[in-house]
DNA sequence: TGTCATGTGTCACTAAGTGACATACTGTCG
DNA sequence: CGACAGTATGTCACTTAGTGACACATGACA
C-alpha cells in the first residue's frame, strides 16, 4: 500500500486528526453510496489507501468512522458559541459570526458539510449511524454546559445549567436536522451533489443567503427552550 | 437446553416481548456485573437458558439486549404522559399519577427499574450502551410530539411541536440521569443492591417518599424548557 | 551514522452475527 | 384420537468486525 509520509517521534495530534478526517470522508462517501451494512472495513481501507488493520487503529468500529465528518458539521457552531461575548445578545452574536463567513470562508469545507448532512440523514434509517450523530449532539451539550455556566455564573455541572444546556442542544439538533434535510432535498439526493448550474441555486442557498433569518431562528428556539434565560447579554 | 413452553401457531406478541425482557434482564445483570465487553453472547444465552443463535434471533446486537430493560424504565413516564387530560395542569396530573403508584404498584417491577438505572449509569462510560439509552430517549421525544401536538392543536410533525418535544424530552433525560444516579448512589453500587436494613432507607426512598417534590421538579423543568407553552390546561 | 520512538503492514485469532436445515412443540382439523 | 401445519428453537458452517503480536519502515536526534 501507499506508505504515507509520517513525522518523527510521535505523530502530531494535528496529523492524527487529519488522517481520521480523511478516513471518515471516504467512509462517509461509501456509506452514502452503498449503505453502511454493504460497506466493509476492507473497502474503506482500500479507498483511503491504508491497510485494514490501520483503520481499526484509528477507529474503534466501522460506524464510528463517520464520527469525525459528522462532528465537523458541528464544530462551526461550537467554536461560534465559545466565542460568544458576555455583553452581546445571542441574536447579534450569531448574525455577526454567520455574516463573517461570507468574507472569510468557514473553517470547514463545504463538501464536508454536505457529507455531514448526508450522514445525519442516513442516521434516520441506519441505527448504527445514529450513534455518531447523537454523540456529536452530546458534545454540543457538554460545550453548552460550559458556555451557559459561564454566563449564569454557576458551575458547569450545576443541575440548572445542565437542564438549560440539554434543552438548548436538543433544539439545535432538531433545527439542524430540519434545515439539513431541507438543503439536501434542495440540492437533490444524488451521490455526487455537484454544484448545480441553475441561476441562484448554488446548493448552499439556504445556508448563505438568508443568514439573518437563520440566526433569528436559532436564537429564538434557544430562548424558548430556556425561558429566555439564555440569550440576553449579561453583566 | 431447557425447552421453554411455547404457544401455538405464532408466538403471541406478548410472549415475544416477555422473552425479550427476560433476555434483557439477564444481559443487563451480566453487563453490570462484568462490563459489556467482557460479556459474550454465549454467556447471555447460557444465563437465560437458550442457544446463542436464538439470542440473535431476538436481538440484532449484543448491546441492544439492554434496550428492553432501559425502555421499561421509560414506559411508566410515557403511559403517564399519554393519559394527561387536556383540562389538567402538568403538576396536578403528575402528582396524581405518581401518588396513585402508592396504592396500586407501578406497572414495572422495582428491580427492573433499578436495573434500568444501572444501565443508564453504565451508558455513561460504555459507548455501546449509550445507544440503547439514547434510543429510549428518542422514543420519549416521539411520544412527546404526539402529546404536545395534541395539546397545541397542531400536527405532531410541526416544527414548533418538535422543538418543544425535543426540549421536553431532553430535560426529562437529564432529570432521569440525575435522579437515577442519586438513587443508585444511595442504595450503593454493589451488584445485588438487596434491600438495605437501615431505618427509612429502603432503597426506593427517593422514588416513593417525596412524590410531590419530584412531580414539581419535572413539571418545572418542562415548563422552563418550553417557555410555559407546555404545562397549563388547554381548552 | 546509529539508535530510538512510533506508525504501519501482515498474519493468526476471537467473537459477533447470519443462513440453511433439521427438529420439537402446539394448536387445529378431520 | 391422529395427521397436518406453523413456528420457535437447536446445530453447524460461514462471513466479517475487531484485536494481539511481531516485523519493518521511517524520520528525529545525538
Amino acid at each position: 500500500m501507499v506508505t504515507t509520509k509520517r513525522s518523527p517521534g510521535g505523530m502530531s495530534e494535528q496529523r492524527r486528526l487529519r488522517l481520521r478526517l480523511e478516513i471518515s470522508r471516504e467512509a462517509a462517501r461509501l456509506f452514502w453510496a452503498q449503505g453502511v451494512a454493504a460497506t466493509s472495513g476492507d473497502q474503506i481501507a482500500a479507498a483511503v489507501g491504508l491497510s485494514t488493520r490501520t483503520i481499526w487503529r484509528h477507529f474503534r468500529s466501522k460506524e464510528s468512522c463517520a464520527e469525525p465528518i459528522v462532528m465537523q458539521g458541528v464544530v462551526t457552531l461550537m467554536t461560534l458559541l465559545r466565542r460568544w461575548p458576555r455583553q452581546r445578545s445571542l441574536e447579534d452574536h450569531l448574525a455577526a459570526e454567520l455574516a463573517g463567513f461570507r468574507d472569510r470562508p468557514p473553517p470547514v469545507d463545504l463538501s464536508d458539510e454536505r457529507l455531514a448532512m448526508k450522514m445525519i440523514r442516513l442516521a434516520d434509517t441506519e441505527p448504527a449511524l445514529r450513534t455518531a450523530w447523537l454523540m456529536a449532539c452530546d458534545q454540543v451539550e457538554r460545550e453548552m454546559c460550559a458556555v451557559i455556566g459561564d454566563r449564569l455564573g454557576r458551575p458547569a455541572d450545576d443541575l440548572e445549567v445542565r437542564l438549560h444546556a440539554a434543552a438548548t442542544a436538543s433544539v439545535v439538533r432538531v433545527l439542524d436536522e430540519h434545515i439539513g434535510a431541507a438543503i439536501l432535498a434542495d440540492i437533490g439526493t444524488d451521490t455526487n451533489a455537484a454544484a448545480p448550474a441553475g441561476a441562484g441555486a448554488d446548493g448552499t442557498a439556504g445556508l448563505t443567503t438568508d443568514v439573518p433569518a437563520l440566526a433569528r431562528r436559532y436564537a429564538h428556539a434557544i430562548r424558548t427552550a430556556t425561558s429566555g434565560v439564555v440569550g440576553d447579554p449579561v453583566a
